[in-house]
DNA sequence: AGTTTAAGTCAGTCTTGTTGACATTCCAAG
DNA sequence: CTTGGAATGTCAACAAGACTGACTTAAACT
């Protein structure tokens, strides 16, 4: 399984193999990943850039545009068209910021936190059964792998948004 | 007592909140994961496509076109325009199979070799940072994680092109 | 001989990313 | 107070890479 034991000396024998074996689960688990919800999309006019979206903007209500593609990681042209037609669908809100008016906040309508809740649910539940197949402490591994993994800026945003979630 | 180790009966207590962290440190770590390579690519006519396919043929030389499509989780038409652009350019060779003549065996170049060595390289090094940073047990546990969110079929490969790499 | 399989091709569509150009709003320096 | 630059968001056009569907060729199987 592990190859060597889990645990100990191993990281200094990090061999490329394994370092690739990684890689290769780190590829085929995000398919899974991504499969239920891209799953339920499939039928609608959406893809995954409309679920990225609705996510955050579920996250943290209220944000910006500008906010959102830096979180995101895509241009506001980009950002922009996939906004468009949720807020053209009812999914989602847009209103002019009050402070400052060149701001659009954004917001979730009912059928947006009805489609956010479907989307979400699906991703939890494998979230979810592969954490109780791995057990507790596999998961603390895990997360502490991933968050090393980020480049440092998103590991900032990413440990603001987990701050302020809980 | 069937030692609750540290954290024991923490997955009884699995909330949304911690699941939803899950999810959202899964999206920001491959965005840091394909980035690397990504980089590497963007000058050269070549995107993450073609780094996939160099990658696997890398990994198991000779393989079958119709192999790779089930393991890329692409179509033949998708995975063809890559492989057709990555042949032209001498980076991957096409050989007619000797036992069965509809075959397609494919194997990488020396030239194909040094770009696949370039981005794994790259790729390599940042998955051995986060190995560094988090520890030997977290190494693990990622692992486990990872394996648990593949689909079933996915999984299966995975673990077959795993236990023959080493 | 007839069917199935492996690979490749052509055409058309969809999603999602990109640049470039532009409008609006804010703010600060003259 | 005005004006020019910076920030925010929108529109338009394009490219990469995925998809489906229809078809061809060659080889293998039955």
């Amino acid at each position: 399984m592990m190859s060597d034991a889990p645990g100990g000396e191993s990281l200094l024998f990090l061999t490329d193999e394994q370092l690739r074996q990684g890689i290769e689960a780190m590829f085929f688990a995000y398919r899974g990943f991504t499969a239920d919800p891209d799953r339920i999309l499939a039928g609608m006019a959406y893809g995954r850039a409309h679920h990225r979206a609705i996510h955050f903007i579920n996250r943290a209500p209220g944000t910006t545009v500008n906010n959102l593609l830096i979180l995101l990681g895509v241009t506001k042209q980009s950002l922009n068209r996939v906004l468009r037609t949720l807020v053209e669908d009812g999914l989602v809100e847009s209103k002019v910021g009050k402070a400052d008016k060149r701001e659009r906040h954004l917001y979730l309508t009912e059928a947006g936190e009805a489609l956010e809740r479907k989307l979400s649910d699906a991703q939890r539940a494998r979230m979810r059964s592969a954490y109780r197949a791995a057990g507790p402490q596999a998961v603390a591994g895990f997360r502490q792998v991933l968050e090393a993994m980020m480049d440092g800026d998103l590991r900032r945003k990413y440990q603001a948004l987990r701050d302020s979630g809980t």
